[in-house]
DNA sequence: ATAAAGAAGTAACTATTGTTACAGAGAAGT
DNA sequence: ACTTCTCTGTAACAATAGTTACTTCTTTAT
């Protein structure tokens, strides 16, 4: 564990941080489509990402969900952090979207180590700035642009997490995460594989580089 | 300003802290409809509020506004801070919505006392928090509900913040806030009259309670 | 092999939101 | 009083998004 934390984190925390949360975390492996958070549940520890993805969802009054934003390998959830300390509940669903490593860090230490390492602290405050920034750009997409932009957003997005310009996903699955219906994302698709930007097949989505 | 910071802030950090804020901090007046943070501007220190209360706005690409929430006394800017410690410039507009009475806090000590005084740290981390959920109550708007119920909710709110349930505001002032024309806030606002839920009169709109 | 379930394409229609255009009412300045 | 400006109301139309319904094709299950 010790070698994948240096790997991700050490340019970030000191030797001294760097063994503490080795000695504290719990190494923990989520396969890909797994829920480990869910809206309204307590959270009583925080993830630090080494590996893989995981999507972050809001939902609404009908149980249909909307993506907030992707974490990745370096980064940490900001929200789960507050609800740890000020012991409310989670506003969000959190679900591997690849397999994920991440280490567990208990509520306890994040507290203490705000106090004794500046590095952590530093962590945490960019941390949240940078989820804050996320979410600033989700409003953006919702608000300022039209569905054909958002879905061509959402699909470059989802190349660069998973690295693969193959997406293995479906027309329904899409319309789940932009909060829209089957037939508009279908509509949509067609629209942007006319313009060349994709090639659709069944079950997956090619999304040209270009 | 040091019995102003007690009546606000004295629940919260110990008197050591609140002297210290005392002796550092700059108290300033800002009238309303002052703009104070400006997209893309480095900010250079954190403000405590005391009195009034602070909308915050994104703007889109054609210079085009949407709000995001209000800041009240007792409130701090959270993004601000990060943008401080980060050197990043700001991502948003923050203009006073009303007299505003507060306290500026140079970045070198916000940065101190996160490691001297816990108070402090939590003090900075709920508000990190509290901004987080508006931003997600904010996206709930817009993502799901319609123009009509968004509007509601927008009148209702601003009842809170000015204590007033008479608004002085004109329909195109409403449009700008909530990124629509004014058109469509004219057709809505007659549609909520026709309801009993607002009166209309000329520059401003009377909710009523019920 | 056949049935059933899931995925995608598409047409037709509705609802919501955005746009353009114009008219009237009231306030402010000369 | 008269002009000008701002604010509001409304009609007519366009664009975007959401809904229903049905078809075709593929995969999976029996």
């Amino acid at each position: 564990m010790i070698e994948a934390l240096k790997e991700h984190y050490g340019s970030l925390f000191e030797t001294e941080l760097l063994e503490e949360i080795a000695e504290v975390g719990i190494f923990k492996e989520v396969p890909e489509g797994h829920k480990f958070i869910e809206i309204g549940e307590y959270v009583r520890s925080m993830p630090l990402l080494l590996s893989g993805a995981i999507k972050v969802l809001r939902e609404d009054n009908d149980g249909d969900e909307l993506l907030l934003y992707f974490l990745e390998r370096g980064d940490t959830c900001a929200m789960t952090m507050t609800c740890c300390m000020g012991q409310t509940k989670s506003e969000i669903r959190a679900i591997a979207e690849l397999d994920t490593q991440l280490i567990m860090i208990p509520v306890q230490k994040m507290e203490e180590w705000t106090g004794k390492y500046r590095s952590w602290r530093n962590f945490v405050f960019e941390s949240y700035h940078d989820r804050f920034n996320e979410l600033l750009h989700t409003i953006d997409s919702i608000a300022f642009f039209n569905m054909d932009e958002r879905l061509l957003k959402y699909l470059q997005n989802k190349v660069k997490i998973t690295q693969e310009d193959l997406l293995n996903t479906t027309h329904q699955e899409i319309a789940y995460e932009l909060h829209t219906s089957r037939v508009v994302i279908s509509r949509l698709l067609k629209k942007l594989e006319n313009l060349g930007k994709i090639e659709l097949h069944r079950n997956s989505i090619k999304v040209n580089s270009l």
